[in-house]
DNA sequence: TTCTTATTGATACCAGGTATCAATAAGGCT
DNA sequence: AGCCTTATTGATACCTGGTATCAATAAGAA
């Protein structure tokens, strides 16, 4: 499954030019859910955090996640397993796939997806402004390995 | 916005064909859920099934709510209220838009999203087993209005 | 280096949701 | 119809993911 190429400097980057300080605890959380090819939940960002940060406080986490995702930067994984985990957002237009039997995120191009929505606006007359697609299943790898 | 064209009955009849036994909450809360056109959540349903039926208990409602999405009459919508709603399943695969305005939920044809699964499949290499789509945005009638 | 103030970590707290358990009532059986 | 079994209910206590508070810390501008 290819992984995702999402550089943690970037991400720095647009915390500084939004106005916030730029920190360690942000530094070691960034490098979490930027290198995680499994989406992430609080806890367990937390529970990694800890290891190379161990005063890390929990509600630091819930801080960094909430400035992540407001900036755009993770994404939250709407899934089975729950509403809580998130996974870095890519730059272009793309859409998710979670593997049901290994876990992993994989990103598939979003065109059809624009094309749908497209479509979609035509024939309801409705204005979309916004998706949310994610689709489940096997991922190629866990399909060889059945 | 078009309604939809749920019947109750069928959902009572569900239940009991699935062993359950048919009480009085029961029909309260099917009718609660298969007449809403907003999405519902369950302290919110909670409170409308009291209106007619104060002693209505907390986690009847709970267990209600898990009872019907389990037997797929109702699903959860993954929005921006959190996914802690639900509204009616229908019958055909359909695609669900909810109106940042008025809130209210519609159904558009799935054919589209069919199509976009079966190209992703190709595409990708992984068999998709279960999709999640969601629209947002004016519905028709909020652009009017607007 | 100093000073201001955003950020942090610890704690207490809150809310949505679940487990427990005695009381109730469906509905099969006679 | 009445009885009996047992699923379902309602009240309560509980749990857990997430938030508010606030003193201590540390960015980063001067």
């Amino acid at each position: 499954m290819p992984g995702n190429t999402i550089n943690p400097e970037d991400w720095l980057t647009a915390l500084d030019e939004s106005g916030f300080r730029v920190t360690s605890v942000q530094e070691t959380l960034i490098d979490i859910f930027a290198h995680s090819e499994y989406p992430l939940s609080a806890e367990q960002a937390w529970e990694v955090a800890r290891q190379s940060r161990p005063k890390t406080g929990r509600a630091t986490v819930y801080r960094m996640i909430e400035k992540l995702e407001s900036l755009g930067l993770i994404r939250r994984v709407h899934g089975y397993q729950g509403c809580t985990h998130f996974v870095p957002t890519l730059p272009e237009l793309m859409m998710l796939f979670i593997c049901l039997y290994c876990g992993r995120a994989d990103y598939l191009d979003g065109q059809p997806l624009n094309d749908l929505i497209q479509q979609s606006e035509q024939t309801s007359g409705h204005h979309i402004t916004e998706s949310r697609l994610q689709l489940f299943g096997a991922c190629s790898d866990c399909q060889q390995n059945a």
